[in-house]
DNA sequence: AAGATTACTTGATAAATGTTAGTTAATCAT
DNA sequence: ATGATTAACTAACATTTATCAAGTAATCTT
């Protein structure tokens, strides 16, 4: 499980035998199963989670008690709270697993340590937040100005992946529309 | 000028007499014209600005070469692309005056002395990104979950004074919409 | 495995938004 | 000030998306 959070990170940085072995020690492996939920709107969130295999998503209730999708992501990639898991604030959002995964999760307070022990780290964890923010920027841009279709054409593009492993239902609110109006343009495509 | 800043300030941190002389020292005053643009995409943002008067707006062109509104601010707020900003990288959007505007800049360096040489602007000014960051989020679910109708009224209602000051157009674009149906909306209301 | 529940799809219709084009109003340049 | 340009509004029509209701498929519970 490990291996497939050095390779990732080694995309990105150069890493020393030292980081690996920090590694090692701050991050622990946990399976949780589907529609299992990790972090809950209102708490604080206590750890990042880099995902080995699997699909989560952050989503929040809005005042009619809807469900609504502000995140999907897959392997080898980071999901928190992002910005309330920084500054350790009440999340807006649930952080829940669509499908039975294979996490690494590391608590805020290891992170601080991690960072504070590798040059290397710090870097590393600032790029992660920069991609979270990026993609909530391009999320608001896609909404405002492609149409649902281009969104759907855009994600399948993008994330194919998670046509055959998330509900239609997330991905629709995810999309910014109705599942009925998501059936309709997967069967015009 | 400075006075607008202090108070814009202290209404959310305490500041010292020492905070007050480093604001003195590290701001500076300018006074563009409506339509300026004060900071371009694919160029590193060089300042951070106060809006002491006036109205301005972060834009990008899109592939067609459409403007696209991502951000509209009034007096006594924070403006840049603050991502790019922060990491001094090349920004995304343009900055742009919509009105004549009193405005109060900072260099990225300054702001970096300022930070190190009081920790009141220290907490400070992470308060102000972390703001950036949340409005886009915002931005993000409402445009997912309200329909334009919604959003305008949204709009209306937290910052009335733009419907005075900005052009339809931007004010569509932001919202997500063409201007025609911008016009179908104001009338109806 | 059988029934109950939930998710997804489909169809008919309504509502919202986009498109095109023309008109009026406002602004700009000389 | 005047004609030229740009912005805003309006209307008719087209397209997209939502809503409501029903049916089918998939999943969960016992």
């Amino acid at each position: 499980m490990l291996d497939n959070l050095l390779d990732t990170i080694s995309n990105t940085i150069q890493i020393t035998s030292t980081d690996i072995e920090l590694c090692r020690i701050y991050f622990e492996a946990i399976e949780p199963h589907r529609n299992n939920i990790l972090e809950e709107q209102e708490k604080k969130p206590q750890h990042l989670y880099f995902i080995v295999s699997g699909f989560m998503c952050l989503f929040y209730h809005d005042e009619n008690g809807d469900e609504v999708t502000t995140k999907i992501s897959g392997s080898n990639s980071f999901i928190t709270s992002f910005l309330s898991f920084i500054h350790q604030k009440n999340a807006k959002e649930n952080l829940q697993c669509i499908t039975d995964c294979e996490l690494l999760k590391i608590s805020h307070s290891n992170l601080v340590k991690l960072i504070d022990e590798s040059e290397n780290f710090k870097k590393f964890s600032l790029i992660i937040f920069e991609e979270a923010i990026t993609s909530t920027e391009i999320r608001a841009n896609d909404l405002a100005t492609l149409s649902a279709e281009e969104r759907y054409k855009k994600l399948i593009k993008e994330q194919p992946e998670i046509l055959q492993n998330v509900p239609v239902q997330q991905i629709a609110s995810f999309l910014g529309i109705k599942p009925e109006s998501l059936s309709r343009i997967r069967r015009k495509i």
